[in-house]
DNA sequence: CTTATGACTTTCA
DNA sequence: CTGAAAGCCATAA
């Protein structure tokens, strides 16, 4: 049988596991999950595959630790950003005026 | 093919 | 600290 036509399937399934990476209670910018990936200026686009991500895969896919440079909340429309605050809050992320403490919550150096 | 869009980032005023 | 502007990337239309 043949496969349906899959779009972005290298993309997106690589920025979700790359975020499947990231610890409980650690997070990680945009920027860093793009460079994971050898996009070092992809930010943008892992935003645009975590837009995407079905409610199914968001069960399992830690999408709240995902946050802007700085440890900013990035913005949308929606109550996503109060729900990632709660989540991030929820597993022992303390937020320092409203953004991740990056020095001791950030995934990486 | 060209445009438009957006959970970004950095620089500059 | 704010905000504007430009640069970047994968998709959508």
């Amino acid at each position: 049988m043949s496969r349906p036509p899959r779009l972005g399937e290298g993309f997106f399934a690589a920025v979700y596991q790359a975020v499947r990476a990231i610890p409980r209670g650690r997070v990680a910018t945009y920027g860093q999950v793009a460079r994971a990936l050898g996009l070092p200026r992809g930010a943008r686009a892992v935003g645009w595959a975590l837009r995407a991500l079905p409610d199914s895969q968001a069960r399992r896919v830690p999408w709240h630790r995902v946050v802007s440079a700085g440890g900013r909340i990035a913005a949308r429309a929606g109550l996503g950003p109060l729900r990632q605050r709660q989540r991030l809050l929820a597993e022992g992320v303390r937020l320092r005026k409203g953004q991740v403490d990056m020095k001791r919550y950030g995934l990486l150096p």
